[in-house]
DNA sequence: CCGAAACTGAACCGAATGGTTTACGTTGCG
DNA sequence: CGCAACGTAAACCATTCGGTTCAGTTTCGG
């Protein structure tokens, strides 16, 4: 017996949930066909239909396993031998990065439009997004050794500023098209402004 | 001669416009229906086709005046005998409640949902929306009175980030449907702890 | 190499879409 | 009043939508 989950029948199982990935994030919910994503599938819809009862499961199997995907995205796993200072600055480059991906930004785009027609939707992203690197961010400034450099009363709330911070300039030009290919020294920047300020307040006296 | 331009003719352009609106804001661009427009602004469709060409001039017409209504936001004028960590609390209290307002929140999901499609209406929201803020903040932080009490070299920057940390914590979790109604004690506290790091970076030593 | 399961392609359905037109009221100004 | 502009309701159009059906082909394990 096979290791691997295999109750989802069928060869073409994952062609589906590509196409249909792809043609949800380039149009939306409501912009996408179904004849579109077969035909990107390179499946008849036959086959589709044969896998989700309708369209709305489609779209929500699709963002279930992107959010899964979000969820495993990781930064540096030991600090080694930075100093918290540095540590701070590679996580912020990485959640830049990641934010300003096109990864990032397509899906951002379609739950934040959908958020409101599957509410579950907008749960689910948010915990395997944003909720998920604020814990990941809190458990760094949590430990022993990042606590030797800073005096942070509520962690979480420090994370997701040092999260936001992360958003500054270039996060929202891009999302709304005013940019589109920031370089790796802009990234270095807002993210070298970003610790800065985070450790302006945060930095043990 | 009126000097109100009525270029545009016909009574009935308010309602067209408010129905299409609602109507959009509620279904985005995809979602919302001519018909559908048409009835919730107590219009025939002959009439609303009257006024615009199709749905596409249409939707940009609406949004057109919401951004224009968008860009006339403002926070207290004369900040009269307030002082600088006074006045920025103010600013961030005012920012966080338009953000986390219906209408600031309806308009930034139809933005961001349709600026792939529609690339001009991208930065039109986002002129008339964060830059817009960006500048005002920004503006201030340069009065001779901000001068004396603060130490900036990159004022648009650091008012990206003032707005940025506006955002903590709330912001997401109005957006994706996890928190409702934030209480004006919390919109205080995030706008407490904005102004805490914004000065511990800012304030001059 | 057989047979069942998976897949195909295309036709088909009813409903809804954006958009147009027609034939008929209503309004208000000179 | 008279008349033109404005507005209406409803029928109408071609197209597309999500979804179903089915006869036929491909795939592949036993």
């Amino acid at each position: 017996m096979n290791a691997e989950a295999q109750i989802k029948k069928g060869r073409k199982f994952d062609q589906v949930i590509e196409g249909a990935r792809s043609v949800f994030m380039r149009e939306g919910y409501e912009g996408a066909s179904v004849d579109e994503i077969a035909r990107d599938a390179g499946v008849s819809k036959a086959t589709l239909y044969s896998y989700f009862p309708d369209k709305q499961h489609l779209f929500l199997a699709v963002l279930e396993t992107e959010c899964a995907q979000q969820a495993e995205v990781e930064f540096l796993e030991d600090t080694g031998d930075l100093t918290v200072e540095e540590t701070l600055h590679v996580i912020c480059k990485t959640l830049i990065t990641f934010i300003l991906s096109r990864f990032g930004q397509d899906m951002f785009r379609v739950c934040v439009a959908e958020a409101q027609r599957f509410p579950e939707l907008g749960r689910a992203f948010y915990d395997s997004g944003p909720k998920k690197w604020g814990r990941k961010i809190a458990l760094y400034l949590e430990t022993s050794k990042a606590q030797r450099t800073l005096c942070i009363d509520d962690s979480l709330l420090a994370a997701d500023q040092l999260a936001q911070l992360c958003r500054a300039d270039l996060m929202l030009k891009v999302l709304f098209g005013i940019q589109n290919n920031p370089t790796e020294d802009e990234i270095d920047r807002v993210a070298a402004e970003a610790v800065k300020t985070f450790l302006a307040r945060y930095r043990r006296p």
